[in-house]
DNA sequence: TAGATTGTTAATCGATTAACAATC
DNA sequence: TAGATTGTTAATCGATTAACAATC
């Protein structure tokens, strides 16, 4: 029963949807109609039912869904009710402003360490944490049942790191370095490749140009 | 005969390949198939040459495409040939963060300022650039011709900064505000939101371990 | 020329939208 | 009960893959 796979369109929707449930929770509003709903987020009220249907019906006929209990809902999907031990990788520019912008306990992600390779970085706090040595890093995958890495060391080394950890158990990575890793299917990887995302950027801007030149 | 237009299935590819052809470019390597080039990206060849005939014929029948030559047209695709006035707005630690890290001028962007509305990190060095107040950042906008703002500001004040950035002629705006900005469709957005990316990863990590409990 | 590989049309697959019966 | 709105099936649309004629 849990075999129908569920297509990652509609996974990438999800946090959208549990954003704006959490929203609407925060002001107070009880219920919703998949129609209002579409008002607000601008997706047609059946691409709603159908996402929400995938899981399982979470709404009431005549009624609509209750916005507490399908926020909540969705946050288990999302794996939201459960703590997820993470570690970042890179003490960078880009590590540090994670460890200190994320926020990452509010959605149960715990912030168990970070590690360089740069000893000029070893034992600087970022978030309370202590940069460790690079070589540490293995050990503590494996002691600290760490789920989830986040990669944002260079690309040249990206590769290999991530062969360790998937060696020593990680589950997850989160990886910003801009390489396709080469990890076995059942780890799951998340890409931000932010210069890709700011190349689409560009293509439609210029695309809007040569619009309106015609 | 511009007017076909583009799906943005096809654009969100187009970086990968040219980071692809980019690289073996770099190898020296001067021709590849389609077949070949599938192999090493994973991704099937009629796919690749749909992608490509979308823009035009780029290759040679018989012989394959000029790696060179292919890697150039999807540049100027993407709009790499151009240079694009850039600045960041928020100077928190995703701010400075993308100011040193993500190398802007070797894609042709431009880095021209740097906004805040803390008045503590004013004039403050980031980049060789000092951060400037908020309420200088409509003029400067202007008289500047700045192409594209990334907002790296807290989403309670992100809609009202896109609003003045849209009156003042931005073109693109590179959106990490956890929040949908409301902008005339000629502006072109382009959002990344880390956290709703980090819960897809914490979707198919449960995913797939309720998979293998079955 | 023969072989290789593109460019492009056709077939398939999957995702979105529309419609409506079920039901609260 | 009547009205509203979901859950779900059917229809449409779009994207991917397969096939092959064109051609280098």
């Amino acid at each position: 029963m849990e075999n129908k796979e569920i297509s990652q369109a509609v996974i990438g929707r999800l946090p959208r949807y549990f954003r704006y449930l959490g929203e609407l929770k925060d002001e107070g509003i009880e219920r919703i109609s998949s129609q209002e709903l579409s008002d607000i987020m601008q997706v047609t009220a059946s691409q709603i039912r159908q996402d929400f249907n995938n899981f399982g019906g979470f709404g009431q006929q005549g009624y609509g869904y209750k916005v507490e209990y399908l926020y909540e809902e969705i946050g288990k999907i999302l794996g939201l009710d459960k703590t997820h031990n993470l570690i970042i990788i890179g003490a960078g520019n880009l590590g540090q402003a994670l460890a200190n912008y994320m926020n990452f306990e509010r959605r149960g992600f715990i912030f168990k360490g970070i590690f360089d390779n740069n000893p000029a970085l070893f034992g600087r706090k970022i978030k309370d944490m202590e940069v460790k040595p690079m070589g540490e890093m293995e050990a503590f995958v494996r002691e600290n049942e760490i789920d989830i890495a986040v990669l944002t060391i260079p690309k040249t080394s990206a590769v290999e790191v991530a062969e360790k950890l998937v060696q020593n158990g990680i589950k997850g990575i989160w990886n910003f370095a801009h390489v396709d890793l080469n990890v076995p299917k059942e780890i799951q990887v998340e890409n931000v490749h932010l210069s890709d995302s700011l190349m689409k950027l560009t293509y439609n801007i210029i695309r809007f140009e040569n619009e309106n030149n015609n």
